[in-house]
RNA sequence: GGGAAGUUCGUAUAGUGGUCAAUUACGGGAGACUGUAAAUCUCUUGCUUCGGCUUCGGUGGUUCGAAUCCAUCACUUCCCA
């Protein structure tokens, strides 16, 4: 993995740059459509390429572990060659579920053991076993096993959280140094600031994590509860010191104003289950912001989805369409508002990066997220 | 022509003397969703100037009190001719 920035904003913290991965190049502020189990729920993948343009989807390691499981990923080749997509991979470590499985798992100096959700059995997780897991996912980006903790989080329990994650990563640093990549390509490893909302634990997370001088770096453990404010302070307090040369991830975030925000202060990576998640439920995000497809006013609109959008469904369908699909509980409208909010999301880290080379990205950030979040 | 059952808030239903403006589901309206156990979840759904008001096919009655009991009318469904 290769990162070079090619400008940074001098009104702001932004900077748009270039990744260059063994499956492609990312510009960068670049937004990752998810994709846990193997599948960008509802796009298929050349929806993904050809109408949307992502550049890079993420995996994660729990449930791609638990189902197909490790075998059959190995069989295919690894996770590009078994979903057929060529450009970039990212894979959690399973550390969110860590988070969102909390009732399923116990966390030990050694690792984390789980109960599958699915049938209940007992696995254990360790951030060397992690480490092996995706190197036969083969994801161009692979996560350390971390925790990221829930909030509101006690400073005791984030303290002690954050000497696992620590211990955990120095492992898993030590581990990955010690193995190869499976496919014959380079797979950068990614440690994760942790610390909740503590900004001496944050800087203490910070220091350790940057001292891994791994490739890349995350930021964990935000965006999961707590005011948005709070989570910039620390996304400042942290690209204080994360290195400035490498790419800055911001895990799990997130609407249209918390991206803009992010990279307002360095952050260049972006990923998040809303567009997808939020489209199968009926919203939509656009530049002049976001739709309720189930509301009533849609009715009988047959004016185009998007005006302003960039992908086909913006034109092809009208709202009242939409909202009749979306009404009617038909799969079609959870894949038309998917589709649309993540074209959305990817022409939204565009602009961004647009205007940061350009010079407009600070005057234009404010009024263009208020917007974005206004309800139409 | 004979017999039986039924009529409840958009629809289908629950409710068989006071705890009933009335159950549940669907339908309608709105909201939530942030490294996906989510095509999920939550709220709301007679009117109201929030004091109340008017409701359970119509009318009349019994009763302190009726969606619930009685009479009658209307309508609906089923069975036998």
């Amino acid at each position: 993995m290769n990162f070079e920035i090619a400008y940074s904003d001098p009104k702001t913290n932004a900077r748009a740059g270039v990744i260059t991965t063994a499956h492609g190049v990312i510009e960068t502020p670049i937004f990752m459509p998810v994709g846990t189990v193997g599948s960008v729920k509802g796009v298929h993948q050349r929806e993904l390429r050809d109408d949307i343009d992502a550049k890079i989807i993420l995996g994660n390691t729990y449930h791609l572990y638990l189902r197909p499981g490790m075998d059959i990923l190995r069989q295919a080749g690894g996770l590009h060659k078994f979903i057929n997509w060529d450009r970039s991979i990212l894979t959690d470590s399973g550390g969110f579920q860590v988070f969102s499985l909390a009732e399923n798992r116990k966390i030990t100096d050694k690792g984390v053991t789980f109960r599958s959700h699915i049938d209940g059995s007992k696995h254990i997780f360790t951030p060397e076993s992690v480490v092996d897991t995706e190197r036969i996912i083969g994801s161009d980006f692979m996560m350390a096993l971390d925790e990221c903790t829930p909030y509101p989080c006690t400073y005791e329990y984030a303290a002690k959280s954050l000497e696992i994650t620590h211990k955990w990563l120095a492992r898993g640093v030590k581990h990955y140094k010690e193995t190869e990549p499976l496919y014959g390509y380079d797979q950068a490893y990614l440690p994760i600031v942790q610390g909740s909302v503590y900004k001496d634990l944050r800087i203490k997370s910070a220091e350790f994590i940057a001292s891994q001088e791994m490739q890349a770096n995350a930021i964990g453990g935000l965006s999961v509860g707590e005011p948005a404010e709070k989570m910039y302070e620390m996304i400042e307090v942290v690209n204080g010191i994360l290195p400035k040369d490498k790419p800055r991830y911001l895990m799990g975030v997130g609407t249209p104003a918390n991206i803009i925000e992010g990279v307002a202060r360095g952050i260049d990576m972006f990923d998040c289950v809303m567009p997808t998640r939020n489209g199968r439920n009926g919203m939509l995000f656009t530049s002049e912001g976001t739709m309720n497809m189930k509301n009533e006013k849609w009715k009988n609109d047959f004016s185009e989805l998007d005006p302003n959008g960039t992908s086909f469904v913006d034109h092809y369908y009208s709202k009242a369409y939409l909202r009749h699909l979306t009404v009617a509980n038909e799969r079609l409208a959870a894949q038309i508002a998917s589709i649309h909010n993540l074209a959305f999301y990817l022409a939204l880290v565009k602009e961004i990066r647009r205007r940061i080379l350009d010079g407009t990205f600070a005057d234009w950030k404010d009024g263009a997220a208020k917007k974005m979040m206004e309800r139409i």
